[in-house]
DNA sequence: AGTTAGCACTCACACAGAGAGAGTGCTAAC
DNA sequence: GTTAGCACTCTCTCTGTGTGAGTGCTAACT
């Protein structure tokens, strides 16, 4: 692949520039005035037909000009591209924006997703952080009414969840009281993914006569760990997919692609870098085979915690959207791990 | 109008229903099976040329079958249609489905969106119980680190709102307490509709050295009462809009339409009736104009402070869906109210 | 050997005409 | 008021033609 001519790779990012901008194939007489007339279009022609050759550009058919295919734009984003960063004052604007939701993961996610979809024309996905290594930092009950209280969980990995519990006995200060003592004993500290249905069932039956008041609200709990350990995933604008003409044909199985979360979970979870460009095929969900997803993983204190991503056609101007991801993931990060820090 | 022949009726009610079926337009001879050939079709080509005239039926071209107008489904709606009732065991199966989420108004109301949307193949759209005449029940300051706190806060109308709020100064049991005795004095048993900046502003102006402790958390206060006051709305499946052929052509608006909550909120609180059958152009919204909306209001206690519907083409099945969507009006409002009541 | 001009060729697209089929509207008889 | 019969209308599909953009190939040039 890297001996590939000068002259051929100038064709080839000249023609997906191009064809990003217009979105429409690019016939050799075009590149040539691009270029300046430095060969002439039958020298680009011998070219491109070489290009074809190595499958890095089709024909939509022979009469017409090229596109790039997917191994072009991974050609393109792995050797060829410029990435053009974010403005500053741009980067200034969405800091502030986004700074006032630094107490809470998911609506930062949300935000940040909002601003992306946006820039980006795309659909935004978020994960929020997930950590099964997390612990119980911190459990609180709120007392709404006589007989319901608000469970609230804090976990190291700044994940916040509560609940609603109906208890059918009232809700009084002793009932707080064995609720918190059970919390100081069972709960506090603990890595969330110790809490298990087993768990909690051997702990019930060590409660003696509180197992009744107590097992509503010990559920919870129970609930809301798994609730910490799973990704939450944000879905900002997925209207925007009908933006793209090039994926009208797919546009109802991709909608119903993003309104389920698991398979965007097992996507995310499976990309292994901090940034994943993956384009059309590479994607191992059929329903994403004419879509590029970039995906950047951001970090809580030193773990890589959760994503920030598009989902979009595979023409797209990566050269921009790239860094501006990037850019997304890394303030998240920051911003996340300077509310955990206290 | 409600001088149409009997006979004419039963042909508008057979081509509405066989259209609603099949989506595409009635001709006289189908009719002519339909009615087990009480007539001939030539009589019946008669009458549709009637109910034309009238402005019930529309032929898309001259030698086409007839399709009702808008103005037809307007009158089956609300003369000529029998409703089906849902079946008592899939009454029973909802029930039970809710049944877990009646603490929380938000999940509630989603659940019931989606399993409104899965009934229906239809957009289903709620709004979270909102009464500006509502009372604050309850705060709750809920430390969570050094620095940051959560306020929860209950409403009279059942609604719970929280946010996160940081502070400079470190969160302790002295400034708790300051913050429950401001709350007993200010907020507990007022109007949310009170609660305004300038209030806010006044009471800051009175607290003398507190006031930097406490400015971010009466701001936050303020904020929730705002998001008491304000609709929240559900958007369920906004996918199934491409489900329905018919409205292709407006899947673009459509979806637009949906995801910004404004129009919406303002269709809805524009909805005077119990049950609110819009259909097509009647609808006060241009995206909406080749679209019905149903809508049915709940009431929690003795107030109607919600709603919860669809947005489909005109092409329903109106006999069908307007049930359901009553009777799960009618279980959210028992819930909401139930809980309300300790 | 690499580059270029020239030209025949290919293919999508847009438009037009023909044939089929469904369903109508009208007329005249019942 | 109802019905049979029939010409008529309009959509849809298929086919054919013309146009234009862009190619691929060949032969000449540097």
């Amino acid at each position: 692949m890297s001996d590939i001519t000068k002259r051929k790779q100038e064709i080839l990012a000249t023609i997906i520039e191009r064809y990003i901008a217009t979105g429409e194939p690019v016939g050799s007489k075009a590149i040539c005035a691009d270029m300046n007339n430095a060969v002439s279009s039958a020298t680009i022609r011998n070219d491109m037909a070489d290009l074809v050759e190595l499958g890095l550009l089709e024909q939509p058919h022979t009469s017409a000009g090229r596109i790039p295919s997917q191994a072009g734009y991974r050609y393109y984003v792995d050797n060829l591209m410029t990435t053009y960063e974010i403005g500053i004052d741009e980067q200034e604007r969405i800091k502030i924006w986004l700074q006032s939701f630094s107490g809470e993961p998911d609506k930062l996610l949300e935000k940040a997703g909002s601003i992306l979809a946006e820039l980006t024309n795309c659909v935004a996905v978020s994960s929020s952080p997930s950590d099964s290594e997390a612990f119980i930092k911190r459990i609180e009950l709120v007392p709404l009414s006589e007989h319901t209280a608000m469970i609230v969980l804090l976990a190291t990995s700044g994940i916040l969840r509560s609940s609603v519990v109906r208890s059918d006995s009232a809700i009084n200060v002793d009932i707080a009281e064995v609720f918190y003592n059970i919390c100081q004993t069972y709960f506090n500290g603990r890595n969330v993914s110790d809490i298990s249905l087993s768990f909690i069932q051997t702990l019930v039956a060590s409660l003696g006569d509180k197992v009744f008041v107590m097992s509503p609200f010990l559920c919870a709990i129970s609930d809301l760990c798994e609730a910490v350990k799973t990704t939450e995933i944000h879905l900002q604008s997925p209207n925007n997919i009908l933006n793209h003409t090039e994926l009208s044909e797919d546009a109802f199985r991709l909608m119903d692609f993003l309104h389920r979360s698991t398979p965007l979970e097992n996507m995310l979870s499976s990309q292994k870098k901090t940034l994943n460009v993956v384009i059309g095929s590479e994607n191992s969900y059929r329903e994403l085979r004419n879509s590029t997803t970039i995906f950047s993983k951001y970090s809580v204190g030193d773990r890589e915690s959760g994503s920030i991503g598009i989902i979009g056609p595979t023409r797209l101007d990566y050269a921009r959207l790239i860094p501006s991801i990037k850019y997304l993931a890394g303030i998240i990060g920051t911003m996340l791990t300077e509310t955990l820090d206290e």
